[in-house]
DNA sequence: ACTGCCTTTTACTAATTAGTAGCTTTTTTT
DNA sequence: AAAAAAAGCTACTAATTAGTAAAAGGCAGT
């Protein structure tokens, strides 16, 4: 690690202070959102005082935007490891099992499901939007190969699958299927993965 | 109207601005959710006092409340005037179907997807928590006949069936098809109803 | 060991919100 | 028309929260 090595040990310190600030509010934005977590919240969880955590973020804004951006991140690096003679319908599975599995962990979807506030939030972050652009485009290359394919249904415009695809990840089904049917996380998501592309329906 | 002949001018006026400020705040329990929402906002948009808010209503979570109840009323009424010999998967259809509209006009999800805080707020009421259980066992029913019927795959259970039917009713994919894809009521419906029962995967 | 930098602690500001008291005005009832 | 009831208005309380200032303390670097 030669990068580190050429940090000081304050500077080390410094990074390492901010992924516990990043992982508390990662750990808070899913149990209680971004309305109700609170910047004293974020500083009990990670352990440093609310001062401190404004020298590493300016905002509560900006804190749950670089959340987002460091969970997107994990999303696209997530697919530019998946081999590459994968299936665009296996890639979108894996990618979906990957974010279910992320959530089940205590983390969070990769796209907010929750409030039009949260989202016009969000949007004003140049950085965050440029990921979810890159994102989606990888994204709608998937499903458009998978529909030349033959895998996916052509008889759905393929953003309207898109939507669909983002509102799994942030499926309230997965947390009622662990809080109230205790299923465990492989049933749970072998479930999602089963729901979305085949439906409840038989045949 | 024998009923409301018996009532004077006064408690038509009272029940009529009752009615009112439950409109008031379903369309903003829609748009802001319930953290958001403020006391202030639901009188200006009602048209009353605050203080005369709380002669209706004795507190937000009250009316909050009070509003999920009127909505489920509304489902079980639904589903009470469907055609008997339905069979259970088209009510299933239907009801999904009723649900979606009602938010695509501004409505609520009859179960609220979003924090567990809000959810356990509800819970407390009794009222509240009876009306989700008629709810959950008229459904279930339904789900039950549709698998022995052959209509609905009897390899996922029940419950999670039902997880993921109530998690379509609020699904954030309705607000994307409108708000960035512009699709019509109907095809956002007709595109719900396909992707639930029969997902996204060609067979 | 000493110094300087950074964090913590304490205290604060400004704003917001749920909920309420008391007086005035309006409307309905008698 | 007069009285009563209810709503509106104004002002408020208490609590909470995002964000900040200043002093004290702790620790890393030299």
């Amino acid at each position: 690690m030669s990068i580190l090595s050429k940090l000081s040990f304050k500077d080390q310190a410094f990074k390492l202070r901010e992924q516990a600030v990043l992982d508390a509010t990662t750990k808070l934005l899913a149990s209680k959102g971004f309305d109700l977590m609170t910047m004293d919240d974020v500083a009990g969880e990670a352990g440093i005082s609310k001062p401190s955590l404004y020298k590493h973020f300016k905002s509560k804004e900006d804190l749950a935007t670089e959340v987002m951006i460091r969970l997107l991140d994990g999303a696209l690096e997530y697919l530019d490891g998946l081999d590459a003679g994968m299936s665009g319908k296996e890639r979108l599975g894996s990618l979906l099992e990957w974010a279910l599995r992320v959530r089940l962990q205590g983390g969070l979807p990769f796209l907010p499901s929750s409030s039009p506030q949260v989202r016009a939030m969000l949007t004003r972050n140049i950085r965050y939007v440029t990921r979810v652009y890159q994102l989606h485009k990888q994204l709608q290359g998937m499903v458009d190969k998978s529909k030349a394919a033959g895998e996916i249904r052509d008889d759905l415009p393929t953003d309207v699958i898109l939507y669909a695809y983002y509102s799994r990840t942030c499926d309230p089904a997965v947390d009622y299927m662990k809080d109230y049917g205790h299923y465990s996380d492989d049933d749970i998501v072998a479930h999602m993965r089963t729901m979305i592309f085949t439906g409840i329906a038989k045949d």
